[in-house]
RNA sequence: GGUCGAGUGGCUGAGCGGCCCAAAGCGACAGCCUGCAAAGCUGUAAAACCACGGGUUCAAAUCCCGUCUCGACCUCCA
């Protein structure tokens, strides 16, 4: 079974083939740590979990997937100065805020490059596109931009033109609009440590660099897939394709894009004020739910938040995760239609479908599907709710029970019921079957 | 101005030439189960005439043309 990509460079599906045989490197751009992350980020580290998961779980490939940080860029400092912080401080306190919010969501990562880990990386791919002749520095300043007229592959990746592009104003030192700074001068009233030596003067990278400097520490001159939100696109992934093509680099082999997460049918965004924090959708629903939801539309396709849809992606996780409590197997074998579902450009929405079936065939009884079904959870990072419960509550909630057993027996449903209701007080359901009584945490 | 997407039942959301009298989930209603619920199962409904108008084809939600509406990017953004 042929795995399928599609690939927004070219623009077409396209069955996917590893550079080296049996691994497979995915670079996705990471969070700048300037503020609190926010749905969209989410999104992003849920499609490409599943991407990876679905990599390693059904075709058996190696994956390393690497989601960088960028821990040095304008706005952390200018974030740190309005909060009379270090920007380092800034930096790695928001830092811990994303991975603590990732990990929540089963999206956590392994590979989680720095910014200002790699300046010397960054430093020789200047170096070495000024001496190709694709960059050049301003007279009199640190600033160096890359220089667009020079490579005629610019924009390649989104399929633009220069001449029909918007560009910044020319000043600076920057011959062309749609040059862009490769190094940047420290900015009057910015911190010492927060510029480094180079030998253009003290600066400190722009951001497009970072991560082409970044994948070639990770990866070498050539790696899988380049991953990110759509909003990425252009200009800094045509900027970090045209960049590190420049230097002679191969770069990605295939680019995956996301879909954007909106509100009302418009793009969320602070500058819109229209921003659902990542808090008030913890509020709404267990992160279970919240990842449910990111993963529940395809991938590429734009998702629209609106209220209560943390809510019915809670009912239709819960589900599942009702039944992995219940049919507890290991994982087995992937069902042939999920596995097409997710070589088709990894399909979640499908592959669910398929899921859902064979749950509820195992609710009707057929007990050969219960490994499948973990199986796929685990592709799609559904978990059985982990009871984090304490022994006093369990000691609790055992007696109850055993109480509202023998009212029942007694046939004393007034009892029984009132027994109910002080569990659901607790924040305990009950769920009576044929073996007897269960019980779980809400949520 | 340029580039690229989207419009499918009450809602979410697959399908992208025949397997579609359109998956799956949520919601509604009914039945079964239950002491009653919950969970679960079964079934039903809502005009799903697949934005609208043409066309191609033996065959179109799916391809082509036009129209309308909405969105993203072209400045920092997952």
């Amino acid at each position: 079974m042929a795995l399928s990509v599609f690939d927004s460079k070219s623009a077409s599906v396209r069955v996917f083939e590893p550079l080296n045989p049996g691994k497979v490197g995915i670079y996705v751009c990471g969070p700048t740590v300037q503020s609190a992350p926010h749905v969209g980020h989410l999104r992003s580290a849920v499609a490409f979990d599943i991407i990876a998961n679905w990599l390693r779980i059904g075709h058996g490939f190696d994956v390393k997937l690497v989601r960088n940080v960028t821990d040095i860029d304008d706005k952390i400092l200018v974030n740190a100065k309005e909060q009379g912080k270090d920007w380092r401080e800034l930096a790695l306190d928001v830092e811990a805020i994303f991975n603590s919010v990732y990990d929540s969501i089963g999206a956590g990562v392994e590979h989680r490059p720095h910014a200002t880990e790699h300046i010397g990386g960054m430093i020789s791919l200047i170096k070495e596109l000024i001496g190709r002749g694709h960059a050049y520095q301003a007279a009199g300043s640190a600033n160096v931009f890359f220089d667009t007229a020079s490579w005629a592959g610019y924009g390649e990746l989104t399929r633009q033109k220069l001449e029909n592009m918007e560009g910044e104003a020319i000043g600076g030192g920057r011959r062309a609009a749609h040059d862009f700074a490769l190094w940047k001068a420290p900015k009057v009233g910015e911190p010492d440590t927060a510029a480094w030596d180079s030998p253009w003067g003290r600066g400190r990278p722009g951001w497009h660099i970072e991560c082409s400097a970044m994948t070639f520490a990770e990866f070498g001159e050539a790696f899988d897939i380049h991953g990110g939100g759509l909003d990425l696109r252009f200009p800094h992934h045509e900027n970090e394709l045209a960049q590190s093509r420049a230097a002679g680099y191969a770069f990605a082999n295939y680019w995956m894009h996301n879909g954007l997460v909106t509100v009302s049918g418009q793009k969320m965004s602070k500058s819109l004020g229209n921003g659902v924090s990542v808090e008030e959708f913890f509020e709404q629903g267990s992160p279970a739910a919240v990842r449910y939801w990111l993963g529940s539309a395809h991938y590429r396709s734009t998702l629209d938040y609106s209220a209560g849809a943390i809510a019915d992606a809670e009912a239709a996780v819960s589900r599942i995760r009702n039944y992995l409590t219940r049919n507890k197997a290991n994982a087995g074998v992937i069902p042939v239609a999920f596995a097409e579902a997710m070589d088709s450009d990894f399909n979640v929405p499908a592959a669910l479908g398929v899921l859902h079936d064979a749950v509820r065939a195992g609710n009707s009884g057929d007990e050969s599907v219960a490994a499948s079904v973990a199986a796929m959870a685990v592709v799609l990072g559904i978990e059985a709710p982990v009871a984090e419960v304490n022994h006093e509550l369990a000691a609790k909630v055992e007696g109850l029970l055993e109480q509202r057993n023998a009212a029942r027996a007694n046939k004393d449903f007034t009892r029984s019921d009132s027994i109910r209701e002080e569990l659901n007080q607790l924040g305990v359901t009950i769920e009576d079957t044929a073996n007897g009584t269960t019980w779980s945490i809400n949520g």
